[in-house]
DNA sequence: CGTGTCAACGGTACTCAGTCTCACACGGCC
DNA sequence: GGCCGTGTGAGACTGAGTACCGTTGACACG
């Protein structure tokens, strides 16, 4: 046997789904395919349907900590980044999220779980940004749509937006996912953005994989110079 | 007794669901107290989550024909009484709207079906989106979302800024919710709207991946520079 | 070496959702 | 009367998910 016992049951699982459909596979037969009983199946996994899923807990808490590093003027990368890390991820998994691709799409159940698994990601987006729009003011008093609705809907628009690039991804479609979140998030974060543009505004969105707060000094300086005639 | 067989039910269920709770109340339990057998609740209502929703299929159903109604000009009005449609829907339910919130909050499984129900609507105002903003041209050919991802924003963001008014009347702090409602959309679908004439914005993606020194005069260019007109 | 402890696992019994089948009652309809 | 479709009740059955118990094995500590 190689592999943890969750590994295997995660090999196991997918294999069968995909060998005999999704109903017609028991968790005996998981459990048996992987060489241990059905109590430890449930002990790992809630249920017949995390078993697909990533580590949505994991990866929440990479994105929250990514949030919780943005500054009042970093809002936009602070964002960009953090669906990076989700698309990242799906990214490395490769086959695997390939497959699971192919099972949310046909059994209603796990198209279900999905689904609450990606508001959790909607949630937290959207506490950073209603906290973030209420302490920049990117949003006025009198706003017509109000701080906690504005944080809704962007955070909706990031998430679809990475789910759209996700999916192009996975049939195949798209060459280079992560540039393409990057050019939609800063159209979207563009289109969220406060529209008294009178102004020439630019939105710039970096890429900082290294420390963020090394990079700051250095970017504001470069914005902040006279341009070199 | 009082009503059809299906009403009895539907008042069985919200009346036990919440006297012992959602998973301390079985389906017998329901049907006993409906005066009715067991398998009786599993031909009326699919599942035990089902008797405290509202027929969506009908409500889908109205807004498909409302939107098919929609000529090429009037497709933000179709969106926006399709909407207040299902939103009329919930007010003229009154208490048991507020019984099934109560409900939705407390109980995690009927708060995942819930968003079962809600992802039909994104799709059913998705589609329309899709094929309306091509055919009138409103998403242009070398758009950076493209029009698929335009479209699911814009639905997102219907279904958003209805469940926003929804929630805010069933919390009892709304007084004209669907004035609020037709509010809401409108700024969305300002928003959404094509930029009238392309002001001097510039949207910049870089990546960082190397030196940030090396990536600065670009960013300088970016920022300084006016935009080519 | 013996012994306590703790965590992981297997096994089993139980509840209950959901499906299916069969039998029965009721109402038209010829 | 006989016939048929429909709605219903009853009961059997599968399988997910939970709870509990006993076992094993690793790892200390004496």
């Amino acid at each position: 046997m190689t592999g943890s016992t969750s590994e295997r049951l995660v090999e196991a699982a997918f294999a069968l789904y995909e060998e005999q459909g999704y109903d017609r596979t028991t968790v005996d037969d998981i459990a048996a395919r992987a060489g241990v009983g059905r109590a430890t199946f449930f002990r790992i996994f809630g249920s017949k349907e995390d078993v697909i899923f990533p580590d949505h807990d994991v990866l929440l808490e990479r994105i929250r900590t990514r949030l919780a590093h943005a500054t009042v003027g970093t809002g936009p990368v602070a964002v960009v980044e953090a669906a990076a890390v989700v698309l990242d991820h799906y990214l490395a998994e490769g086959d695997l999220a390939r497959a699971r691709y192919r099972l949310t799409r046909t059994v209603p159940a796990l198209r279900h779980r999905e689904l609450a698994g990606m508001q959790r990601y909607r949630q937290v987006f959207g506490e950073f940004l209603r906290s973030w729009f209420a302490e920049t003011g990117q949003v006025a008093d009198g706003d017509v749509l109000g701080v906690q609705l504005r944080a809704e809907l962007l955070a909706d628009s990031i998430v679809t937006a990475h789910n759209h690039v996700l999916r192009g991804w996975l049939r195949g479609e798209t060459a280079d996912p992560r540039t393409q979140l990057r050019t939609a998030l800063a159209a979207i974060l563009d289109l969220h953005a406060p529209r008294p543009a009178e102004e020439p505004a630019a939105v710039v969105v970096l890429r900082a994989d290294a420390d963020l707060a090394s990079v700051l000094p250095a970017l504001r300086a470069a914005v902040h110079e006279p341009p070199p005639r």
